[in-house]
DNA sequence: CCGGAAATATGATTATCATCATAAAAAAAC
DNA sequence: GTTTTTTTATGATGATAATCATATTTCCGG
């Protein structure tokens, strides 16, 4: 596809990109079929000719969020200083742009998280495996490589990180969810 | 009202308890009017006597089902031994039957969080109150009273509970959910 | 037992949405 | 340049949902 990409190829595609951010957006149910199309210059209508179904979309739109997130993250820790990798994660990732800006939706997994034990198999699978390596990129910025109970530690510490940008876009007091994210923050700096 | 309910208020509450039932389970997008009106007993039509919207339902019902979660979870630290409150409080959120068991629904923020900050401001307002509610409650475990940055210490473990108990909802695999929630376990007994 | 008030049921209305059949347009093949 | 195939648009259908006006039932004081 990357080398070839026939026409239909590059619609889908771009489908499949809109709705990742409409998902990441919105959630879940606020992906109607008539809107996506729209948003990616198409008209409803010719929606089956891409995709078996609004599912079959869900699960290919909740992978690629999956992946753009994770393709961010990975470049902030790439960049990071040596051996400040992990903190700089974490400080991105629970950086108030990251709680506030509206259009960009943020980390999938806070966006999509506590609706997705509701989802069809084929969403859930794809949401399963960007934890996966979510957990995997968070371990390899943990000190000391290979260590007994690193992915434990990635489990954890991405728990927190998620937990804490949910329950900080919930709240309707910004200075509460501020507080929140901050106190997350320094939580991880202290507990390597 | 708890002197004397009127006939009203009886079924007024009855819905506000069927509602709050319902959205822990299928979220906020998956409670329909018609649903939880046959659900408590009654017929769609008559809603409107009692709500002055879906969305002031939504409101009372996600308050109320921050409080039946928290009197429950407050209980349990109430009947720990002396010391151990916070461990047995944690214990008991992430234990496995809490994150399976598929009709209560276990905790309010968990099964509403990432989709809590697309409500109206009704909604979010209730659920800010629990909050600030949940964050005292798992205050008021830890060791030593009136330390400094106890709140925030809070803050930080109800993120890592909610977080994991969030992720190893959403995941396929029983097997890294139960993971996650061990490795949420193991972090938070270690850091007190 | 009865009449009036409160509570609930019936049914309609309007809107939105997923899905699909078929027509039009665009691209590719020849 | 015409035919054939692929891709997209139009429009319809059936389902579901929120809302509301009106009818019916239920309750309670007399």
């Amino acid at each position: 596809m990357s080398t070839n990409p026939s026409r239909k190829e590059v619609t889908h595609d771009r489908i499949v990109r809109t709705a990742a951010r409409i998902i990441r957006h919105k959630g879940y149910d606020g992906m109607g079929v008539a809107d996506i199309m729209k948003e990616a210059g198409l008209t409803h209508g010719g929606f089956y000719a891409h995709f078996e179904s609004r599912n079959a979309l869900l699960a290919e739109a909740a992978d690629q969020a999956g992946a753009e997130s994770l393709e961010r993250l990975g470049k902030v820790a790439a960049g990071a200083p040596t051996g400040q990798s992990l903190q700089v994660l974490v400080d991105t990732y629970l950086a108030d742009a990251n709680a506030t800006v509206p259009d960009w939706g943020g980390c999938t997994m806070a966006a999509l998280g506590s609706d997705t034990a509701r989802q069809d198999p084929e969403v859930r699978r794809a949401f399963t495996r960007r934890t996966r390596e979510f957990i995997d990129l968070v371990a390899r910025q943990l000190p000391g490589w290979g260590q007994p109970g690193q992915h434990e530690q990635a489990m954890a510490t991405l728990s927190c990180m998620v937990g804490a940008l949910i329950l900080s876009r919930a709240v309707d007091d910004p200075e509460l969810g501020q507080a929140i994210r901050r106190a997350a923050r320094e939580h991880l700096h202290d507990t390597p």
